[in-house]
RNA sequence: UUUGCAAGUCGUUCUAUCGCUGGCACGUCUCAGGGCGAGCUGGAGGAAAGUCCGGACACCGUAGGGAAGCAUAGCGGGUAAUCCCCGUCGUCCCAAACUCGUUUUGGGAGAGGACCAGUGCAACAGAAAGUAUGUACAGAUAAUGCUGUAGUGAAACCAGGUAAACUCUAUGCGGUGCAAUGUCAAGUAUACCCACAGUUAAGUGCGUCCCGUGCGUUGUGGGAGGGUAGGCAGCUAGAGUGUUGCAGUAAUGUAGCAUCCAGAUAAAUGAUAGAAGUCACGCCUUGCGUGAUACAGAAUCCGGCUUAUAGACUUGCUUUAUCA
RNA sequence: CGCGAGGUAGAGCAGUAGGCAGCUCGUCGGGCUCAUAACCCGAAGGUCACUGGUUCGAGUCCAGUCCUCGCUA
């Protein structure tokens, strides 16, 4: 299975992101944190396999270099991207927004084993118990 | 060969796989917008940073005058332009030399116009820091506040010093900034805009004031606005880059040849694996192992300045050792 | 992206024609009280964010850095 990563799979529109704050739940994994909302996506596309938009996030608070910032939002996209089929939504669409919470540097692989963590707590967050 | 200083240049490379993004041409699906697939080819910096100067470009009530304000400051040159750069004169600092001097040579620093236009300022010390001129000694004189020396202090060798004190002189400055601005589609309270005609009292105005100037309120006609979330243009071929020759002390200019080198927008330029290079350290010492590989990420675009920066290279001077 | 303020004692703040570094609270020691608070007496505490310049002399004037806070869209 190709796993990528396009613009229609992010999170643009600054009214879903707002949105998303004020009623969205969230689920952790240190250093990441997800916030998210279901959410009807149909007028972007027909597409079966889109499941989700989601965009990355970081505060300037913790890591004040823009390079620095950069690279992790780097390596959180490439972590999701290679783990995006790991989600399993049944159907439903959610908007979702990923959050470095973390004060420190990790290595790809250590990001991509958060990550994983990260959405398996989202799928039994949202299976209805 | 060694030490240090100054100026300048560079500032990791390659392969494979998986992604992101701009362009080109192709296939396929769709009423269309566009989607999907595979191919080729571009994709961060010397500072992209700070936003400290200067422009290009764009719009705004035409940007007119005066006041005020701000900026600059030897002279000459460079440039699109500058508070930048180059040259030069004077000043100050350091080093060396000798003919020991306000000398010569070499290097460095810096906002270097004007206190015989005016006003202000100078703690402490000191008689006195200006409405100047006390004391002691010596000299001169008809006489003195005339002349010299003394102590304080940064300055008392006087109509002195200080303008990075107010100020004056000369020159320059309209304002706001690509989220400028133009355009397309969606969409809706009649508050908005334009033209013409009449009216002119208060009031109002992209930092302030005055003059000037625009607006106002009514009628008629026409256009469609605010707020919200978007698409496209602006948007990258340019004071461009490299190289060679010529002109010039230099900054720089000019001619020929070659070349096209990011355009994202919740914001691309990445990840994984392996190899090479460089620098440390260790040793079974000439090859292995371990560690490190800086500062830092375009947002309209250029020219400067300033600041951060592992390491490498070039040139000049200096210094140490050896050889001739 | 474009602008504007501010860094002075542990905390909050003054500091103007450049020459003294100060105020309130807090801290420490002593007194008062059976004891605590309040009150009284005394003391310590500062590279004036940093670097350079102008000046005889700089918290103050000038230039350049660093940090903090705020504003417009």
């Amino acid at each position: 299975m190709r796993n990528t990563y396009p613009k229609r799979e992010k999170l643009k529109s600054k009214k879903r992101i707002e949105r998303l704050f004020e009623e969205g739940r969230s689920v952790k994994s240190y250093p990441l944190r997800m916030v998210y909302l279901p959410e009807e996506l149909s007028p972007e596309t027909q597409d079966l396999r889109l499941q989700a938009q989601v965009g990355v996030s970081i505060s300037k608070r913790n890591f004040k270099l823009a390079v620095h910032r950069n690279r992790i939002k780097r390596l959180m996209r490439e972590a999701y991207r290679l783990n995006k089929g790991v989600i399993d939504t049944k159907g439903t669409t959610f908007v979702m927004l990923i959050i470095y919470t973390g004060r420190e540097e990790l290595t790809q692989h250590e990001v991509s084993k958060a990550m994983v963590k990260l959405l398996k707590r989202f799928n039994d967050a949202i299976t209805p118990s």
